[in-house]
DNA sequence: ACAGCCATGTAAGTCGTTACATGATTGC
DNA sequence: GCAATCATGTAACGACTTACATGGCTGT
């Protein structure tokens, strides 16, 4: 249910087409929200037949027909719906830490293989939200440049504010990670100099 | 694709009906991956269609079979496969984040509705992954006794180890949650200050 | 002419959720 | 007799993945 709403917000920031949304799913939202394609358009239609979403039709070719969506204030309803909603927390499912359980069916070596994969990718995603954090804080995104043009300047402080607070949460989340996978390679070591005694 | 991989983990330590798997996925493996019975069940079947458990049905009243499965050595072979492959990480899905990023559309009060919610999820998963983490410790729950009992002794410190490492991992996600709920209620605190004014 | 980006879709299949459905055994 | 727990399933639906498929526009 929360891809509706992450793209009712970007809508809310300025109309888009399916193409700019799917653009924004990779340079921003995706960080916390992933989306293909393939499921952006579908769900637009859907948004637009319960009338949360209205389309603006442009011929494109012969064929195509390229839609510019907008949010309605039916859709403005449906985010503040959402928002003031206490959503139940999904389960767990983390299947890097469930194959970590169960490393000794495996090498020392692949244990270490595990471990530096895992470092390697959330240090990479540190540094990338480590840097989204940076250009929220100067402003410096299209995106939030738009919905700070439409929205009453007393709230601007706000809605920089509780961003820069999620990607710092990331930052904070993927330093642990990374942590973890350092501390993990320490133990690989340790548990292979005690078996070779 | 994990499913699969936690049970045979968990047939690995001992032979269990799909009514024991079902509350294994409760008590432990759920913190880390979570599975209703009604995925149990048929996924069972496919396990053993395809060579990598075993069955021994046993009439139970007059309708139904018990059904007692054992990895085969072949699923101890999968299993070691899956421990060795490199999985790719899964895209970033990640509701309370999301919403949180536009808690503008909502009030102090909703946005602090929000953080103690988070915080208290994650502060009971702290405490029941710190527990987890001391039966480990002491290698007291029946599913780690009954692995060891039947591992060579030289592998148990391992074994011990990496489980300690995952749960430990975990009581650390969850601390950097509860820190970033408490960041965000004191940051709601200063928003609602300075809009006073 | 060709590359690269703009733009939109469908289809098959897997995974997971939620609800429905049934009956046996054990201990009080 | 009743409750709790043991035990096993099915079915409908929704979310997500992966692959396939098509064609337009812009600049070089």
């Amino acid at each position: 249910m929360s891809l509706r709403h992450a793209l009712l917000a970007l809508l809310a920031a300025r109309p888009m087409t399916g193409y700019d949304l799917a653009k924004q799913f990779d340079v921003s939202v995706a960080y916390v929200w992933h989306a293909p394609h393939s499921q952006i358009y579908p769900e637009l239609r859907k948004l637009e037949a319960s009338g949360l979403v209205s389309a603006e039709a442009t011929p494109r070719g012969t064929l195509a027909t390229k839609r510019t969506y907008s949010i309605t204030s039916e859709g403005v309803a449906e985010l503040e719906r959402w928002v003031a909603e206490l959503a139940p927390t999904p389960p767990e499912r983390d299947a890097a830490h469930l194959k970590a359980t169960y490393f000794e069916f495996g090498s020392f070596g692949n244990a270490r293989r595990q471990f530096e994969a895992h470092l390697s990718h959330h240090r990479r995603q540190q540094l990338k939200w480590e840097t989204h954090v940076a250009q929220l804080e100067k402003r410096d995104t299209d995106l939030l440049r738009r919905r700070l043009a439409i929205a009453p300047e007393a709230e601007h402080e706000a809605i920089v504010a509780y961003k820069v607070h999620v990607y710092r949460g990331l930052v904070e989340r993927a330093r642990v990670e990374v942590e973890w996978a350092r501390e993990g390679l320490a133990l690989v070591d340790r548990l292979e100099a005690a078996g070779k005694d």
